[in-house]
DNA sequence: CAAGGTTTTGGTCGACAAGACCAGAAGTAC
DNA sequence: GTACTTCTGGTCTTGTCGACCAAAACCTTG
């Protein structure tokens, strides 16, 4: 920060650079049984018309958190502060073809972002699946490619260590929605039988509301409706298999 | 980003506010047991006198990462790329009273950092305890304790899935050595037979030199010298007991 | 109504990992 | 030599995790 180096070379804290500091958010969401993304598209240069993150400048009264909620709430809508996390700061000298731009990157997990997004302008924003995205089927502005994958990667983690699959569901949800939110995020399939039981098992983590849920279009027994306890932060119940291949 | 909110009020870009970026450095070590941090008296107003964690003003050609690396170097001339890793931005208003300030915090975990501490200037750098800055009978400058207590939750969690406790021991280590870095890290005591068990299971992981270690001065008997194997960003063959309590 | 399909829920079993504990090996100090 | 320390290897118990099966509850179709 703002200590100089004891024996430095003459670096005149006083005329330090300027950079314009931005506030990145990635917002993920569940739809159609995968992970997706919400994106802008551009409209002004420099990459107009290309997709990219929602995001914008921090400003000098705001701490980064709050700009981070600022910038979520001018984009869905939604003020949900507990549902995101930094998880990394990008500055490449190249990033920005205009100007030297230091951009913080927040990690927003929501669910039913799809109606609101069909309530915006369709032609401005959307919703993909992230795998198009790491694929590079779509590809997006600036080092927004990376800043993506670095998110996903950060919401695995914090789907193992922390209660953020809530995040992904409604206020009441079965069992088999939840395990849904694991498989898309981690690639994997879960025994639903096993998975029940690990979640069950730990205390506080979900509680049985008496109500069940209605049956899907192919019929079937309906699933016991829970909603999230209070202890969703204290670790996960639910690991990733430790010898399931390297994630790179 | 630069990414524009499609119906936003009139902000423009092009009269972004200027921020300071500046990259700081927790250095971490082990040293008489106990996990110690690298800490430097400020010369200057503000906060002049008080100790405070490295760092400096990012420059405009330079990425983030190789401003960390410069500033590592600089402090204590190590050059060790791979021990650096970025875990959080900090940018609250009043978190410097002279201007606006975003800071990149980094972490960088060494071993041998006495020596070079003992070389530089004694009253500017100090090796001290983390404990005792985290109990506050050290008070630091700025938010620095805040970027402390975050540097110690990481590399508590890093221990946990990188291999980054070779980083704390010499290129050739006892297994004693080594399972004295997850004791001081994790704050638990961890039975020697098993600790050896885990490590040596792991294939790869570390690799027998065929040399043994001179005992210490209480004798007993001499253990085998180890060297980190290429296995070692895979996944740790050690894990936290999931009973141990909350990290809070 | 009966039959078949689908989904959830509960049970059992075996493999494996982790921790507690003990005993032997290999050195130093006296 | 004896005492002490430290490392190394063994056994045993416990608990967790995953695979697999069976029953329950609901739908749709004949």
């Amino acid at each position: 920060m703002t200590t100089k180096t004891p024996g430095a070379e003459g670096y005149d804290p006083s005329e330090f650079p300027a950079f314009a500091v931005t506030v990145d958010v990635v917002i993920l969401t569940m739809a159609e049984g995968t992970l997706q993304l919400l994106l802008v598209r551009r409209g002004e240069a420099p990459f107009e018309g290309m997709w990219a993150i929602p995001g914008g400048f921090k400003r000098p009264p705001e701490t980064l958190d709050e700009a981070a909620k600022r910038e979520l709430t001018e984009e869905t809508g939604v003020d949900a502060a507990s549902l995101l996390t930094q998880f990394g700061a990008y500055g490449d000298p190249e990033r920005d073809p205009r100007m030297n731009v230091v951009t913080i990157a927040y990690l927003a997990v929501l669910r039913d972002v799809g109606a609101l997004v069909a309530g915006a302008d369709a032609a401005a924003a959307a919703l993909v699946p992230v795998c198009d995205v790491l694929d590079g089927k779509i590809e997006l502005a600036f080092d927004h490619l990376q800043i993506v994958r670095d998110a996903v990667e950060r919401v695995r983690i914090e789907l193992e260590v922390t209660g953020i699959a809530t995040a992904f569901v409604g206020a009441t949800f079965t069992l088999a929605e939840l395990r849904a939110v694991y498989e898309a995020v981690w690639g994997v399939e879960l025994d639903a039988a096993n998975f029940r039981r690990s979640v069950v098992a730990e205390n506080g983590w979900v509680i049985s509301t008496g109500r069940r849920a209605r049956p899907g279009p192919a019929g079937g027994r309906p699933a016991e409706l829970y909603r999230a306890g209070r202890a969703w932060n204290h670790g996960t119940p639910i690991h990733r298999s430790q010898r399931t291949g390297e994630t790179t």
